[in-house]
DNA sequence: TAATCGCTTACCAACGATTGCGGGAAACTA
DNA sequence: TAGTTTCCCGCAATCGTTGGTAAGCGATTA
């Protein structure tokens, strides 16, 4: 039996009429004549085996068959099959990224979605592509996608300690590379942001500014990320000898009336502080909310920081922790195709700064 | 030249030694064994096409037969590949989601990253994944994805009028569905929200409340989605007999300041509107610093309404219009697998409604 | 007993690429 | 001119599946 293929090609002898009825069909199937590697070696006067070579850019062509190969791909308008290189290199150049743990405000990054743009980018600069799935299977979903040979490997975000994914991703040897750091003695490729030295940029900033009274509103204790934050500020002030006070440090949740009741308990503490960094936007935006709710202002009265320069710290110019999620992304990438085995290794853990972001909620200066 | 998977298998004569060492370099070069339909039938003992047959649900096969597989797939945890799968079956159970076209603040839909993630997780449960890929070159991003065999769609959000992707994916015959309408000539799949019906939503909640002196503020004119919204507003005062005034109308672009001066000059008019409702969320956030910038409340001297929820609105207890992220996703995704040819057919044009979240910004009445 | 008929399962050729190996022609040496 | 080396390129196997076609089987029928 002859394919629709070989009667349009000439390679089966078909009259005309048979021709031109299978041509009809095609066009009403909306059958698409497949270009392969075939049509190409045919039209240019060589073998399969040649064209991949020059698709592959192999040194052993000569230049003039190279460039005879290249205009009938040029011709003939052929795309490289994707799907069965794959299936011959055993490889998809598909990178798996989970899309965010949607449960957990807290750990929500709302700027994952800039994480995944600028990945998506990078990756495309290497031929790969992002595969995102949800992971509300937890670890199940990412060990499906290697099984069916979907993925040569994950990005990891919102990781946390004792990460369960990251613990059976190393135990499958299965590559990832990961946007935040874990338990110390796992041995990952990750890029991390120190959230000490950014807290140390706001508190400086302060001071630079004037400010010797300054509080601080994180996380509840026990939240790694936060308790780093918090350890940034105490260094900070411990090594510039500025005061350190109880009752100027609270505790909130990711929400405005947490921390509009944080913002209160400090701001009410004799001496009041004149400043306050946030461990995040949210929280920033709670103490704006306490401090207009008794008629003093942001930015005047009282010195305000967030962190994570989130697109609400722009909109209500706030003094806002950036990190460089572009470069972060970038980093990632460049790990996870090492681990792919595509690129030179490097260093597998990268520690990057933050940078600060200086807006009206921080910007006049107190005259001491 | 045997196989290691030979030498390991018994299918090739080797002895025990050489077994060792092949064993070792695999353990070394964290090569797996993999686990093909060939061990499988083997390990039943049948056929390669038996197993096939039992992996696709085919009725032909004995059920006994089919336990026995079954047995044999579990037992060998084995996995379909795929890749070779989709070689043979010519698809690859992947749409393409273009992230957002970030230059464009107008444009930019706060809730795509919401999208996307309900998106994945529905395609998920049809055996499809999304792979997410820029589209800064535009069309060509979508050509070079289908020419490569690596999608079998697309799904396209931020959709405007005379948009080049849907003509060009039109012209080539390409699978694809998107979020938003275009120009209407255009015969192809979407889900849209009716703009003039939530605008409508929010000026009938106002005057529900008793406003009957009504301001919009949407985009410049020319602005499709713009102009729609504003053919709401028109459209619900004028059915309500309620006072059209051009002083009560004012453009602004996507920033807080436009929004400011908008407000400014709606609310400097004589009589002045006891409401506004907004194009957008961002607008109503700079209406908002212009009320409380002369001395007023929110809520209660200035009613007020946005549009989207983004999470700003939630953060600032603005009352909202809501599109129905997670149902769009979720007929979007039905019209990809319909175009594709895995579901049956359904109207290819979904107008959804959307629904207003009402905060504070609105709720308190005004007995006129 | 032989022909026929379902019902199951096996054979085998694809799908479109990559790659180890080897052969032939051109270039070089003697 | 003959032998050797070098350089290109083609042959054919292979990746893991799928699915059309055909073969084997027991049971039924003439």
């Amino acid at each position: 039996m002859a394919t629709a293929y070989q009667i349009l090609s000439g390679e089966t002898e078909a009259d005309d009429e048979t021709k031109a009825s299978v041509l009809e069909a095609a066009d009403t199937l909306k059958y698409q004549l497949n270009i392969t590697m075939r049509d190409v070696a045919a039209y240019a006067g060589v073998s399969i085996t040649t064209v991949s070579y020059v698709i592959n850019d192999n040194p052993l062509i000569k230049p003039t068959t190279r460039q005879l190969v290249r205009n009938a791909i040029r011709d003939l308008g052929y795309h490289p099959n994707t799907t069965a290189r794959n299936l011959k290199t055993n490889e998809t150049r598909l990178i798996g990224y989970a899309w965010h743990v949607a449960e957990d405000a807290i750990r929500r990054n709302p700027l994952l979605d800039l994480f995944l743009y600028e990945l998506a980018q990078r990756a495309e600069s290497f031929g790969y592509h992002i595969l995102t799935f949800t992971q509300v299977g937890g670890i199940k979903a990412y060990e499906d996608l290697v099984n069916a040979n979907r993925v040569d490997g994950f990005v990891l975000s919102d990781v946390v300690y004792d990460d369960p994914r990251i613990r059976r991703l190393l135990e499958l040897k299965i590559p990832f590379a990961a946007y935040g750091k874990s338990n110390a003695e796992w041995d990952f490729p990750y890029v991390d942001v120190d959230g000490k030295r950014g807290i140390q940029l706001a508190v400086e900033h302060l001071m630079a500014n004037g400010h010797e009274r300054i509080g601080m509103i994180s996380w509840p204790e026990g939240m790694r990320i936060g308790d780093i934050r918090t350890q940034g500020y105490i260094d900070t002030l411990t090594s510039n000898h500025l005061p350190i006070r109880e009752s100027w440090m609270a505790h909130a949740s990711n929400t405005l009336d947490d921390a509009f009741q944080a913002a209160q308990s400090i701001l009410t503490s004799k001496p009041r502080p004149t400043a306050i960094v946030c461990a995040n936007d949210v929280m920033a935006f709670g103490v704006k909310r306490y401090v207009e709710s008794v008629g003093l202002e942001i930015g005047i009265d009282v010195a305000l920081t967030g962190y994570d320069d989130t697109p609400v710290a722009e909109l209500i110019g706030l003094t806002s922790v950036r990190q460089p999620i572009p470069l972060i992304a970038n980093k990632v990438m460049e790990l996870i195709l090492t681990e792919i085995g595509h690129q030179a290794a490097t260093d597998r853990q990268i520690i990057l700064d933050p940078m600060l972001v200086v807006r009206a909620s921080s910007r006049s200066s107190r005259k001491a």
